[in-house]
DNA sequence: TGTACGATTGCATAATCATGCAACTGTAAG
DNA sequence: CTTACAGTTGCATGATTATGCAATCGTACA
């Protein structure tokens, strides 16, 4: 167990390792376990192209199911099953007019997120 | 067979040509299934509370393996298959020095991906 | 009422994904 | 060359998830 103290600029213990530029968070350095599993919730419910697409065209504007499984040619059980996970996660919002129940997103902020995701995909080399 | 005439707003108008500006805040009113497939891919990879959990830790600042398996206390092949996924699907980079390997975040989208998913998890009731 | 239609749910099957350990690669030091 | 360490990969197992069809619920309307 020769612990050989030699290495100039490289800390493999326990002491701080990731910390050598002070960091003042405008970004979230440390979160929470409900946090982490509540984001990764959200974004594992947007993780799927048949939802995206979903999502997509409700942030074109508010559709009902029928539309949307016309508009993508899918059955409509499948169409709402996608909803139904979608609205599990609060991502969109379901409301009853008449016969027709019609979905959207939840608010901006979900917006926002499938906006930048696939912004990012399109302009990925 | 009475067609779906209950819904106002047709989903037929398509106004923006292209992404011209870099930045966000514009609605992809449709897009085609490869992007689709390919955001879905990263908000997949994202959905994941060990895998966000790591991406929380890079957006401070760059680790290495050991560092990061260190920090949460887990195996370091778990920590380096999560890293290989998020790698696969270009959200961290990985760069040799030495005897580790540091990874860091591929670019500020994904980082503001990250902030804003964690971020409305946050402000959530 | 009863019928038609939009939407939801249940269940079984299939696929995908995460996890764990072990074995392997590769690099720096002795 | 050999040892030790950092990291990766392979493979089997277990769990979560998607999918399809059929059955059911609920509302509108004759």
């Amino acid at each position: 167990m020769t612990k050989t103290s030699t290495q100039p600029s490289d800390a493999a213990n326990d002491d701080d390792p990731c910390c050598s530029t002070d960091d003042h968070d405008q970004q979230p350095a440390h979160v929470d376990d409900i946090t982490c599993q509540r984001a990764a919730a959200i974004f594992r419910a947007l993780g799927d192209p048949q939802r995206l697409r979903l999502l997509i065209m409700l942030e074109a504007s508010a559709c009902c199911v029928s539309e949307l499984a016309g508009a993508l040619n899918e059955p409509l059980p499948a169409i709402s099953q996608r909803l139904r996970v979608l609205k599990s996660e609060r991502i969109v919002r379901s409301r009853r007019e008449g016969k027709h129940v019609y979905y959207s997103l939840a608010d901006g902020h979900i917006s926002r997120l499938v906006t930048n995701g696939v912004m990012h995909s399109m302009e990925e080399a």
